[in-house]
Order: structure tokens, then C-alpha cells, then sequence
DNA sequence: ACTTGTGAACAAATTCACAGCC
DNA sequence: GGCTGTGAATTTGTTCACAAGT
């Protein structure tokens, strides 16, 4: 059954809302109520739902645990994922503490980073251990996902070391693109993509009440571009 | 001249291609160049570039510098935006520590938590301040944008606050969904619909290597799901 | 030759409309 | 009545093909 990549980046959201209904004790949940909750149209989430080939019952909706299992499954795509991060800076230090990405088929292992300082720490119950022992530590646990929290000067070297190590997928935080083999796939956190959106919804949110375009300008106010 | 928002989110990329390209001192951009940075269509860059209104030469691309400040100016949409942040833990510290917002168009002012320990902390040279003094802040300053960098638990009660404080664009780190009023825009970062994406595109890749599907399989092996 | 610029053709994603079920 | 399920229609986004400029 093929899934396409905007229905694949919605499954996350309708685990957290399926999670949410089986802790409230929600026995069946319906495309309805999940699409309320995104402002989305129930039909799109049907459809979402079709195509990771779980079933629902007619008048019912789909059993809330049942929905979440096989959606955790779909984004585990067969298996957790074994991963390791490098750059335990405070970006990588807060993905190190997030305790949940096994949810989403993510296992991470431990932290890698090339300041001493921070070697041997602990962090989120993941140890941090020196750059160079990435290679042997990827390959021994089989290790295929890296995520890259690194400064945009050292994302080249980074991504270099990585693939070094046998790494094929690098979740990039980093501002720069590395060049990599193709077989390596490069998925890149677009923060500004999503402020840039907030941004333009904001604008528009605006205009149809009626003010002018430029959210600081809204208060009558305008800050000069610095480039 | 209308954007559609896949548009607006590939701004940001090439605004740092052509920050980049500035630097190396190159004085002219092509789409075609632009477009292979990213394994993007040049014809796709041409056209979003297009409703950005920005215009070049033929024979020659876009002027570099004039194609950088106009990327920044679309991405401000008319001016810098003043925002606040919510929640200093290490998130948002990463987030307080990040120089370079104003690049995006937004002007971040100041962190906000409720944990003492935090307040009067000085992060990426700005001051945290206590969660009440947020009404009082954003008020006196038209901060019109709140980051919402707080635990899942806390993120209603934040939202509420910046609600009531005057915030009208929520951008959200956290993992729920907090009930705003319809004029306040809620945008997401939708940091596991990026990842579900990086191991679907990991599993397309492995299988038409042959290999079978799920990413720890292709390694002999099996990690069984916890929930 | 190589680029921007653009209307037309195409592909992808979403929504509509309705059938089937409990 | 309210849900799932699905083919068809529509909308949206991308790519093609080619005109025009330097």
C-alpha cells in the first residue's frame, strides 16, 4: 500500500491524539474526532489512515489501541532504529533527555562530541562518549541513524565521520547541508520553514481583519532589517 | 502576488544558499545553481522565486545580495517580529542561545519559566524572567510571538498565559496541541513528522537495494516494539 | 549559449459524493 | 444517524516547453 509523504509527516499527530484517547480510557475513536482536534477534514484522515492499511469498524471508529500500535509500527517502518547523536551541545543534551522517541521507532543510544568537558557525562541516561570512538560503537550495535546537533562548521566533518561509520540516514539540525554519498539519506529539520509559515499566517490573519501587512507594524511600529 | 506554503518553507533554504554564495563573494545566482545545492528543479526555485516578486537578469541569475535581502524581507514579512520565549529549559536555552533569528525575521526578546533556579539567568544574552511578568512584557514591548519551549504537561497553561498576554502566533516545541482562539495561529514544529519522513525515505532506500523491509532487519535483526 | 519568465500540461494531494454497514 | 470505505472530481503544486533577453 503506498503512503505519501505528506500523510506519512500526519501519522505522528494521530498517534499522540490516539495515545491521548487511550489514557482518557477511550475505547474506539473515529476519524471525526481526531480531525477536530488538527482542524483537518475527516476524510483526509480516512484516507491517511486507509493507506497505513489499518481498518476501523463502521459506526464505531477504529479501537484506540489498535490505532496506536499500528501506527507506532508504521513509523518504525518494521523495527526500532538504533541511532546515535553527535553534538551533545544544549540542543543535542535536550534530544538526549526526550524519553520518548521510541514512540516514533527512533533508539537512542548515546551521545558523541568532541569536547572533553563533556565526554563521560550522562545525559538523559545516554552516555557521551569522544568523536572517535563513533566508528566502532556504530558498528558494533549496528547503529544506521545519526543525528547531527552539531555547529554548521562541523556539519561537514560530521556527516564525513558518520558515514564513516556506517551511518545511511543523518536527522540534520545543523544549518548546512553536508554533501554525502547518495546512499545516504540526509533529512534536514527545517525550523525555519515552519517559523517562516507561522509567519505567513500571521500576515494573513492580519490582512483579513483588515491591517496592515507586516506583524510589528500591525502595532504601529516598524524594526529596520539588519542584515 | 500569492505564495502557497511549500513555497514559503523552501525560502529559507535558499536564503542560505545565497548567504552562502555572498560570502564566497559571488555576485550573481542561478536557479539552476540554487536548485542543485538542493536536488531541487531549477524551474521550481524559478517559480517560487517568482512569487517572491524578486526578479533577475537573463544570462546572468539574480544579483546575490539583492536576492539575500529580499529572501530576509519576504521571510519578515514587512518587518522583524518581536517574540518572547517560554519554558528555559535546555529547548529553549538552545533556542535563546541561536544568534541568528533575526535572519528569519524574528526578534527574540526575552525567556520566560516559572522555575526559580532559571530566573534572573542571563542565555545567549538574554534575560529570563519570571512566567508573571510575561502580561506586563509583552504588552510594554508588542511582542506579538510566544515559543512555546515547555513540557507537555505545562503547555495549556503557557499557551493560556501568552493568550492573555497578547500573543498572537504560538510557535510550538511542545508535543501537544493547546486550545487557542481562533485568532491566534498555532504553528507546530513538527520535529517526528521529520523523522517519520527520514525513515520512510531509509526504507524506500533499502528496499529497492533488496533488502527487506525495516532498518534493523536490513542488519539481521529485530528489536521488538514497546509501547 | 545560458539565463529568466510564463502559459500550458501534468502529477499529486485533497475533497466531494455516495455506497455499505451497524 | 453516524461511521468506514472508495472511486471520481477538484484543487493545488510541479514540471514541461518555449518565448525573450543579453
Amino acid at each position: 500500500m503506498p503512503i505519501s509523504d505528506p500523510a506519512v509527516s500526519r501519522l505522528p499527530l494521530y498517534r499522540a491524539i490516539a495515545a491521548e484517547a487511550l489514557g482518557r480510557g477511550e475505547a474506539f475513536i473515529s476519524c471525526t474526532t481526531i480531525a477536530e482536534q488538527l482542524n483537518l477534514r475527516p476524510v483526509l484522515v480516512r484516507k491517511d489512515l486507509e493507506s497505513t492499511g489499518i481498518s476501523g469498524q463502521p459506526r464505531r471508529g477504529f479501537r484506540t489501541s489498535e490505532l496506536l500500535r499500528s501506527l507506532e509500527e508504521s513509523l518504525a517502518w518494521g523495527g526500532l532504529n538504533k541511532a546515535c547523536l553527535i553534538g551533545a551541545g544544549r540542543l543535542g543534551s535536550a534530544l538526549l533527555e526526550y524519553p520518548h522517541f521510541s514512540r516514533f521507532g527512533l533508539n537512542l543510544l548515546a551521545g558523541f562530541d568532541i569536547d572533553r568537558s563533556k565526554v563521560g557525562l550522562t545525559i538523559g541516561g545516554k552516555p557521551v562518549y569522544p568523536l572517535e570512538r563513533l566508528a566502532s560503537f556504530a558498528r558494533q550495535e549496528g547503529v544506521l541513524i545519526a543525528v547531527l546537533t552539531v555547529p554548521a562548521e562541523a556539519a561537514q566533518r560530521a556527516a564525513d565521520l558518520a558515514v564513516q561509520a556506517g551511518i545511511r540516514g543523518l536527522w540534520n539540525f545543523s544549518e548546512v547541508q553536508p554533501v554525502v554519498p547518495s546512499e545516504v539519506i540526509v533529512q534536514r529539520v527545517e525550523l525555519a520553514a515552519s517559523l517562516a509559515l507561522l509567519s505567513k499566517r500571521m500576515t494573513e490573519a492580519f490582512r483579513s481583519q483588515g491591517a496592515a501587512p507586516g506583524l510589528s507594524k500591525a502595532l504601529g511600529e516598524h524594526i529596520p532589517f539588519n542584515a
